[in-house]
DNA sequence: GGAAGATGACAAG
DNA sequence: TTGTCCTCTTCCC
């Protein structure tokens, strides 16, 4: 689940229900218990997000800080708690409603100061209006990285992560192992851009589509995607199956540690493919 | 019943 | 680059 849009999901719904209320804080699991019983029945700020961050802000200048690493959930659900089911690590409540946290990779407590070196550390989010692209296009073209590491890296770009970065580069036609310098300005600008329009389209859906009309289940007389993802997607864990839209086997690689997926033939940089060139939006 | 794997990030060497 | 952490689901025996 957590990419970028995951969280800003998340900050709306954990705003929506305990933003301004005082709220029951616990650790049913333990390990966040002492902190827990420090915010127990304080006011609730808001939540916000940060690339893959939340923050959530508590009375007396205390910000909790949640990352879901790659397999965490914070469910917020309407309606009195019921008794923990697995591990919670957190568990926000008042009468109305409750949330639960589960296998984050971090769940703690900071300063203000803290969390502005968080934040210090991010690129610019494609969620967030006030953020400067540039600032990862200098990054990008200065490094002989591969373009494909670069798009994960959250000092580059906040809040993409796997479907995002191979979903965009298909959609752009780039080979994942070019090299940042060896992107193009308008590479760049028209990459950014899309990439804006769908991770906005993932918070309004709180799913991963990024898949043209043309190439749409119905239209293409294909079954449609079912997984734990949800959403319809060109490349994204298709290892082996056919192109949406040239057929070739889609290939896989570990990059960085990371499954990295691609189209062979419509990433090659500069061989043409039998669908032409894909057009972002 | 157990292993493997997953949309992530960090520290250590 | 490798190991580590967090939890749950899926798959295989």
């Amino acid at each position: 689940m957590p990419e970028g849009h995951t969280l800003y999901r998340l900050a709306t719904a954990l705003t929506g229900s305990f933003g301004g209320r005082r709220v029951r804080v616990g650790s049913p699991q333990g390990r966040f218990a002492d902190s827990a019983a420090l915010l127990d029945r304080s006011l609730l700020r808001g939540a916000e997000a940060a690339g893959k961050h939340l923050f959530i802000q508590f009375s007396a200048g205390r910000w909790l800080h949640v990352h879901l690493g790659l397999y965490g959930t914070f469910e917020v659900v309407a309606g009195p708690a019921p008794a923990p089911r697995g591990a919670v690590r957190l568990r926000l409540s008042t009468a109305s409603s409750y949330a639960d946290l589960r296998g984050p990779t971090a769940c703690e407590l900071q300063t203000g100061a803290q969390r502005e070196a968080v934040l210090s550390r991010l690129g610019p989010d494609p969620l967030r209006p006030d953020v400067d692209p540039e600032l990862a296009w200098r990054r990008i073209s200065s490094s002989s990285r591969p373009v494909a590491g670069l798009l994960m890296d959250q000092n580059v770009i906040a809040g993409v992560g796997n479907v995002y970065r191979a979903e965009l580069l298909f959609r752009h036609r780039i080979a994942p192992h070019r090299q940042g310098r060896d992107l193009s300005r308008s590479e760049w600008e028209a990459m950014w851009m899309d990439l804006v329009a769908l991770m906005h389209d993932g918070v309004r859906t709180g799913r991963v589509d990024t898949v043209r009309d043309a190439h749409l289940p119905a239209v293409m007389g294909r079954q449609p995607r079912v997984d734990d993802h949800g959403g319809e997607v060109y490349v994204y864990r298709r290892a082996g199956q056919p192109c949406h839209v040239c057929a070739e086997a889609l290939a896989t690689e570990l990059l960085d540690g990371r499954n990295l997926f691609w189209c062979p033939r419509c990433q090659s940089d500069g061989r043409s493919s039998a669908a032409g060139r894909p057009r972002p939006g």
